[in-house]
RNA sequence: GGGCCUUUAGCUCAGUUGGUUAGAGCGUUCCUCUGAUAAGGGAAAGGUCCCAGGUUCGAAUCCUGGAAGGCCCA
C-alpha cells in the first residue's frame, strides 16, 4: 500500500511554503484556467477602484485588495464568471510632483522649459513602472487578477523613452497587435491587450470628454469665476474634494490687530484683525455682524469699535464710552491701510471703504469686525458681488504680487508678513500683533501653504441646494439639478456596507459645491473645451472623430498621439458663433473624473454597448470610505448618473483606515511604519490576509507584528497541527478516503460533522451579507472546537493498532473519514480567505488522491451546508459536556490534583431534569477527559446539602411579562428543597401569584446545588462538577505509571523516533515505582509502543534518562526495536 | 454650527432579535498537559459597559439629552 498523502512536516515554514504554490499556480496557469473553467458560467461583477500607480504600495493597501481578492474568489468558487480587471491609477498632480521632483524642479516654468511632450512622457513612465511594481507586490498578496507580466511593463516603460512612435507588435489574447510604442500604451486594458486598465488610456481619457459633452449638452459645463484655494508652488488651484481632509494643518501665524480710522470721526477706529496681512492690500469694506452688540472703548487719546463678546482681546485698561447694535454702525466710510496703491485706487476702492452688515460674523475670534477683501477670500468674493464691491486680485499664479501694488509688486506673498507690519507701523496703523495658531490648508502634495487666488476655472454645475427634504424634491427639480438625480439613483440602486455609508454619501451630496474639473497643470485628462476668445463661446467635443472632424489645424501634428498635452493642443477649430480659430483651454481634468468613468470606459461602454450591459451595473466595489464618499464613489456615481441616470454598482464594501499597532498612523519618521513586502515576508501573507478579513472592517485596524504573530499561533499553526495530524496517522495506516460511505460514526464524529455543516452555512451567509469578519469569527470558533476537543478526544482512535478487532478498525475509519471530511471541506471552505494554506491542503488531500479532481483548490466549488450531518440538539448537547468539563478542570485544579492522576470519581449536577441524560449519554468521553474512573450525577439526597432556585428571565421574562417580578419572588420564596426535586424530577411547579396558580416548567427555573465537603467542587450556575480526591494506593500506582509513561515518551521525542517506532525499554526505579511499573505493565508498553520492557540495574540505550518525582527515583533507556 | 461614527477589563477588541452572573486575546500571577511540543490547556486577579434621564417586569443593547475622541461638511 504504502504512503498516499504527501508526508507533512509539522515544522513548517508557511512563507517558503507560499513561494511554492505561487509557482505552482503559474506553473499550471492556474488563473487562466479558472478563467476557461468559468466561461459560460453566470457573470458576477467587480469594478476594481483603480490605486494610483506612483509609488510601491502599502500595508494598507493590502487591507483592500484582501477583500477584493476574497469577494473575488468566494464568487469565483460559487461558479460565477468575472472579469477580474485590475485598475491603476495613472493621471494628475500626484504623479507630476514626483516627476518635478526627480528632475530636482521646483517650478511650472521649469516644467515648461523642459518641454511638455518629454514631460509627459516621463510621467507615463512612471506610471508604467509603479505599475509593474504594484503587479509583483499584489500577485504575493494572492490577488487574482487578469495581470499584465511586470516585465512587459517595464519593457513599454523603456521603450516609450527609447522612441514612443516606434512601430512594435505585442501579444494580446486575441492575437498580435501592431502599434506606435505610444499608442500600445494608449490601448493597455482595453479587450485586444487585456490585462489591467490604465486611466491614461485613450478609451478612458476619450469617454470622459463623452460625460462632459453630456454636461454641455445639458447646459451644466460652465466656465466660473471665484476665489478659490491655490497652491503658488504647484500653479493650480485645488478642488474642494482635494482640500478638506488631507488639507490641513495646525500652523502658527502672526495674527495682526489694526486700526481703520473712521472718516468724519476723529479719533475713532474700527478694530480689525486678521491673519492675513497680505490681504490687507486688497481691503474692500468691513464687515460687522448687525445683531451683535459692539463697544466704543477709549485707551488713551484714542477710540476704539469692537464686538462686546471680544473685549478680553484688548491690551491694557480701557474705558467702555458706549453700546450699540451692529446695524448701527452700516455706512461709516474708514481709511484703509493701503489706500495710496494704485491697485486701490484704479479699483475705486477707498471710496468703497465703509461698515457693511454681514449676519455671519462671529466673536470667537478677532474683533467683531471682519476685513473682507472680494479678491482674496471666497465667502469676500460672494460678499462683494452682492454688495456689487470693487475686487482686487493682488497675486499672479506663483503667489507673487502683480504690478500697481508699489513696493509689493514683484514680491513673494509667502513671507512678507514682516515687511507688511514694519509698513503698518510706520503708518501708525498697528494695536497689536501675535501669534495664532490656527488650523490653514495646505496643499495636499507639496505641503505649501495654499493662497486664495482669483481665477477661473471649469465646473460641473451640481445645481441648487434646494431648503427642502430629499422627499419634497420634484421630478422637474430632479430634471434640472444633477445633485437630485445622483441622490435619486443612490436612494434606489446602492447598498451600503455598512449601512451608515448611504447616510455619509447622501450627505455629501446634499452640501457639495459645483464640482471643478479644471486644473492648471500637464499631465492629465486634456479638458475637451475649445473656447473662443472673441467672442467667448466654447465648444465641447464629445469624441475623437468629432474633434477630427472640427479640426481646422494641427490635426496630423495630433494623429498617433494619445489626447495628452501637448499634441492634442495643436488642434484648433472654429467657433461655431464666430468662425474665429479657437485652441483648446489649457487647463487639464480633475484626476477624479479618470476614476469615476471607469464603470463606463473599462465596460467598453463606448466601443461595445452589448458587452456594456452585460456587466453594468457591477455588483460590488470595494474602497476605504474615508476620502471614497467625495472622491471615487461620488465621481463614480456623477458620471453614471450623467450617462445613464443609474447607479453603477449595487453593493459598496468600505473599511476604515490602517494605523500602526500603536494606534498612530504610520510614519516612515516615526518607526512605526511598515512596508508590504517587508510584511510579506515577514508575517507571510496568508497571516496579513487572515489579519485583515477578520478585523471588523468600519474599525480603524491597527497593523503590526503581534497581532501578525498571535494569528499565526491561534490560526495557522492549529489547522496546519491538525492537518499534520492527519496525514501523518493516514500515512502510518494507509489510510485513504474510499467511495464506500458506510462509515459507523461516533457520537463525536456526527458532533463535529454537524459543526461542520453549521460552519459552511454561516460563513457563507456572512460572506453573501459582506461580512467576512463575522464569517472568520465562525472559523476560529469551528477550529477551536476541531483541535481543541475533536482531535483531543479522538487521538487515541488513530492509535488504535490495525486488525484488533473489528470494532476497533471501523472506529478508526470513523475518525479518519470524519477528519478528513472536515480537512477536505476546510481547504475549500478556507481558500478565499487563505489561499495558500489552503491550496496546500487541498492539492495533499484531493489532489494526491484523485487525479481527476480540479487541479487548484480555486477551481473546486464552494462547500454547500448538507443538511443530512445537521443535528442541533447534539451541538447543544455538546455545549453542556464542554461546559462540564470545563468544571471538571476547574475543580482538579482547585484540588491540585494534576491530571495525570486517575481519580476514582467525578459527579455532575446539572440545572435541569433533561440535562441529567445528556451525562449518561456522553459518560464515556467526561471519563476519559477528565481522567476519573468513573462518572455519576451527584446523589442529591445525600449529598448535596443546599439547593437555590433561579428562575430563568429569558423564559418566564417573555412568558409572564409584567408579572415576572411577583412570580420571581413567589419561587424564591418557596421551600428550595421540595421544589428542587420536583423540578429534578422533571415535572411542573405549581405557584401561586397574585391569587392565581402559575405552572412552572421545569426548564424555567434552574436549580442550583450546593455539595458537602469531601468532594473538590467547581460551579458555574447550576452546573457543578465535584471530584473525590482520596486516593486508593491502585490509582495512585496507575497515576505513578502514567508518570512514566511521559517520561518515556519525551524520551521519544528527544530521540526523535517516529510516532510509530517501535522500542525496547529498559529501566531501574525505586521499590515502590517499580511495583506501579509491574502491576501497570501493558498499559505502559502499549502506551509508549515498547515491545520489550527490562528491568536493568544498569539501563542502556540510545536515550538514557534519570527522573526522580513523588519521592520516587527513574532511569530509563530506549532503543528501536527491530 | 450640521452629518456620520466611536466610547465595554491595564492594552486591543467581541457582544446576535433587550433576559438579571457582560466575554475573548494579549499582559500579570499560579496551575497543568506532553503522540500538535521553539506549541497546547486551565484557573485567578482585573468592569460605574462614558454620564444623566426615559421606555420596559428587565437596558451594555432601544429612545432623548450631554461629555470625550475620530471622520466628513459648513
Amino acid at each position: 500500500m504504502g504512503a498516499m498523502f504527501k508526508p507533512v512536516s509539522n515544522k513548517i515554514d508557511f512563507i517558503a511554503q507560499e513561494h511554492n504554490i505561487l509557482e505552482f499556480w503559474s506553473k499550471i496557469g492556474a488563473f487562466n484556467k479558472l478563467r476557461q473553467l468559468r466561461t459560460h458560467a453566470p457573470r458576477w461583477s467587480f469594478i476594481d477602484g483603480p490605486i494610483t500607480a506612483n509609488n510601491p504600495m502599502g500595508v494598507h493597501h493590502g487591507w483592500g485588495r484582501t477583500y477584493k481578492d476574497l469577494f473575488q474568489r468566494f464568487k469565483a468558487m460559487q461558479g460565477y464568471q468575472l472579469r477580474y480587471q485590475n485598475g491603476f491609477d495613472c493621471q494628475g498632480l500626484w504623479v507630476e510632483v514626483e516627476v518635478e521632483r526627480e528632475l530636482g524642479f521646483t517650478s511650472k516654468r521649469e516644467i515648461e522649459k523642459f518641454g511638455l511632450a518629454d514631460f509627459v512622457l516621463m510621467c507615463k513612465q512612471r506610471v508604467l513602472n509603479y505599475s509593474a511594481v504594484q503587479t509583483e507586490q499584489s500577485i504575493r498578496l494572492g490577488f487574482w487578477m487578469d495581470w499584465n507580466a511586470p516585465q512587459f511593463l517595464r519593457k513599454l516603460r523603456d521603450q516609450l523613452g527609447e522612441d514612443p512612435l516606434r512601430e512594435i507588435s505585442v501579444d494580446g489574447p486575441q492575437g498580435k497587435v501592431t502599434d506606435t510604442v505610444e499608442g500600445i500604451v494608449g490601448r493597455l486594458g482595453l479587450p485586444e491587450l487585456g490585462g489591467s486598465y490604465f486611466t491614461f488610456s485613450d478609451e478612458n481619457n476619450y469617454t470622459i470628454w463623452t460625460v462632459l459633452k453630456a454636461c454641455f449638452d445639458k447646459g451644466w459645463l460652465y466656465k466660473g469665476r471665484d476665489v478659490m484655494p491655490w497652491c503658488s508652488r504647484c500653479g493650480t488651484g485645488l478642488s474642494q474634494h482635494e482640500i478638506v481632509t488631507e488639507g490641513y494643518r495646525e500652523i502658527t501665524h502672526a495674527s495682526i490687530t489694526l486700526r481703520f480710522p473712521l472718516k468724519s470721526r476723529p479719533g475713532e477706529n474700527l478694530l480689525i484683525w486678521t491673519t492675513t496681512p497680505w490681504t490687507l492690500t486688497s481691503n474692500v469694506v468691513a464687515a460687522v455682524g448687525p445683531d451683535l452688540t459692539y463697544v466704543q472703548v477709549r485707551q488713551g487719546e484714542d477710540t476704539y469699535y469692537l464686538s462686546k463678546g471680544t473685549l478680553g482681546m484688548l491690551e491694557g485698561d480701557y474705558e467702555i464710552l458706549r453700546e450699540l447694535e451692529g446695524r448701527e454702525m452700516e455706512g461709516w466710510e474708514y481709511e484703509g491701510p493701503f489706500d495710496e496703491l494704485p491697485a486701490q485706487i484704479d479699483s475705486g476702492a477707498p471710496d468703497a471703504h465703509r461698515v457693511i452688515l454681514w449676519s455671519e460674523v462671529g466673536e470667537e475670534e478677532g474683533t467683531g469686525i471682519v476685513h473682507i477683501a472680494p479678491g482674496c477670500g471666497a465667502e469676500d468674493f460672494k460678499l462683494g458681488k452682492e454688495f456689487g464691491l470693487p475686487v482686487i486680485a493682488p497675486l499672479d499664479e506663483s503667489g507673487v504680487f502683480i504690478e500697481g501694488f508699489g513696493w509689493l509688486s514683484g514680491r513673494k506673498e509667502h513671507g512678507i508678513s514682516q515687511a507688511i507690519f514694519d509698513d503698518l507701523k510706520h503708518k501708525a496703523k498697528i494695536y497689536k500683533i501675535e501669534d495664532y495658531v490656527h488650523r490653514y490648508p495646505v496643499c495636499w502634495r507639496c505641503s505649501e501653504e495654499l493662497v486664495f487666488r482669483l481665477v477661473d476655472e471649469w465646473f460641473i454645475s451640481m445645481g441648487e441646494q434646494l431648503d427642502k427634504p430629499f422627499e419634497d424634491i420634484t421630478e422637474h427639480e430632479k430634471e434640472k439639478y444633477l445633485r437630485y438625480q445622483i441622490m435619486d439613483v443612490v436612494e434606489q440602486g446602492t447598498n451600503w456596507h455598512p449601512s451608515f455609508g448611504l447616510d455619509r454619501e447622501l450627505d455629501w451630496l446634499r452640501n457639495m459645491q459645483d464640482w471643478m474639473i479644471s486644473k492648471k497643470r500637464y499631465w492629465g485628462l486634456a479638458l475637451p473645451i475649445w473656447e473662443c476668445k472673441n467672442c467667448g463661446h466654447f465648444d465641447v467635443m464629445g469624441s475623437k472623430n468629432e474633434l477630427r472632424d472640427r479640426a481646422i489645424e494641427g490635426w496630423q501634428e495630433f494623429e498617433g498621439h494619445s489626447p495628452h498635452r501637448p499634441y492634442v493642443d495643436a488642434v484648433k477649430i472654429e467657433c461655431s458663433h464666430c468662425g474665429e480659430l479657437v485652441s483648446r483651454i489649457s487647463e487639464v481634468g480633475n484626476p477624479w473624473l479618470d476614476a469615476g468613468i471607469v464603470a463606463m470606459s473599462t465596460m467598453q461602454y463606448n466601443s461595445d454597448r452589448e458587452y456594456w450591459k452585460k456587466w453594468f451595473p457591477a455588483n460590488l466595489i470595494s474602497e476605504s470610505f474615508p476620502g471614497q464618499f467625495r472622491n471615487w464613489f461620488y465621481s463614480l456615481l456623477a458620471m453614471s448618473t450623467i450617462l445613464e441616470r443609474k447607479s453603477p454598482f449595487e453593493h459598496v464594501f468600505t473599511y476604515a483606515t490602517l494605523l500602526a499597532e500603536d494606534g498612530r498612523a504610520m510614519h516612515k519618521s516615526w518607526g512605526n511604519s511598515i512596508e508590504f513586502n517587508e510584511a510579506a515576508d515577514k508575517m507571510g501573507v496568508d497571516v496579513m490576509r487572515w489579519l485583515y478579513s477578520s478585523h471588523k472592517p468600519e474599525k480603524d485596524l491597527l497593523f503590526g507584528y503581534e497581532q501578525a504573530d498571535e494569528i499565526r499561533r491561534k490560526f495557522l499553526l492549529p489547522l496546519w497541527n491538525v492537518y499534520s495530524f492527519f496525514i501523518t496517522y493516514a500515512n502510518i495506516d494507509g489510510w485513504a478516503p474510499s467511495a464506500n460511505k458506510d462509515v459507523e460514526y461516533s457520537l463525536l464524529d456526527r458532533w463535529i460533522l454537524s459543526r461542520l455543516q453549521e460552519l459552511v452555512s454561516r460563513v457563507t451567509a456572512k460572506l453573501e451579507e459582506y461580512q467576512p469578519d463575522v464569517a472568520t469569527n465562525e472559523i476560529n470558533h469551528f477550529l477551536e472546537n476541531l483541535s481543541n476537543w475533536y482531535l483531543r478526544r479522538s487521538r487515541r482512535r488513530f492509535w488504535a493498532k490495525t486488525g484488533a478487532s473489528g470494532e476497533s478498525d471501523r472506529d478508526k475509519n470513523a475518525a479518519y473519514e470524519t477528519l478528513y471530511q472536515v480537512l477536505e471541506t476546510l481547504s475549500r471552505l478556507l481558500a478565499p480567505f487563505v489561499p495558500f494554506v489552503s491550496e496546500v491542503m487541498y492539492q495533499n488531500l484531493v489532489c494526491s488522491i484523485n487525479k481527476r479532481m480540479p487541479e487548484s483548490v480555486h477551481h473546486a466549488k464552494y462547500p454547500k451546508p448538507d443538511t443530512a450531518f445537521m443535528d442541533q440538539e447534539l451541538v447543544r448537547e455538546m455545549e453542556l459536556v464542554l461546559r462540564l468539563v470545563s468544571l471538571g478542570h476547574a475543580a482538579r485544579n482547585r484540588s491540585n490534583v494534576k491530571v495525570r492522576q486517575p481519580l476514582a470519581e467525578a459527579a455532575f449536577s446539572v440545572g435541569m431534569a433533561s440535562e441529567v441524560d445528556v451525562v449518561e449519554k456522553y459518560a464515556e468521553l467526561l471519563r476519559a477527559e477528565l481522567n476519573v474512573k468513573h462518572i455519576r450525577m451527584l446523589d442529591t439526597a445525600a449529598e448535596a446539602v443546599d439547593y437555590v432556585l433561579k428562575p430563568l428571565p429569558r423564559q418566564l421574562g417573555s412568558k409572564y411579562g409584567a408579572k415576572f417580578p411577583a412570580l420571581r419572588s413567589a419561587i424564591l420564596a418557596l421551600e428550595p428543597q421540595k421544589a428542587a426535586e420536583t423540578l429534578l424530577a422533571n415535572t411542573a411547579l405549581e405557584v401561586e401569584v397574585e391569587g392565581s396558580i402559575i405552572n412552572v416548567q421545569p426548564d424555567e427555573v434552574e436549580v442550583q446545588i450546593e455539595a458537602h465537603a469531601g468532594f473538590s467542587v467547581a460551579s458555574d450556575g447550576a452546573y457543578l462538577a465535584a471530584l473525590v480526591t482520596k486516593l486508593s494506593p491502585e490509582l495512585q500506582k496507575e497515576g505513578l505509571a502514567r508518570e512514566v509513561v511521559r517520561r518515556v515518551q519525551d524520551l521519544r521525542k528527544q530521540a526523535q523516533f517516529v510516532v510509530d517506532d517501535r522500542i525496547i525499554l529498559q529501566y531501574k526505579a525505586s521499590d515502590y515505582l517499580g511495583e506501579a511499573i509491574a502491576e501497570n505493565k501493558n498499559y505502559l508498553m502499549q502506551e509508549t509502543l515498547t515491545v520489550v520492557l527490562e528491568k536493568h540495574a544498569s539501563p542502556q540505550g540510545v536515550m538514557v534518562a534519570e527522573h526522580s518525582f513523588d519521592s520516587e527515583s527513574l532511569i530509563i533507556a530506549i532503543r528501536k526495536h527491530g
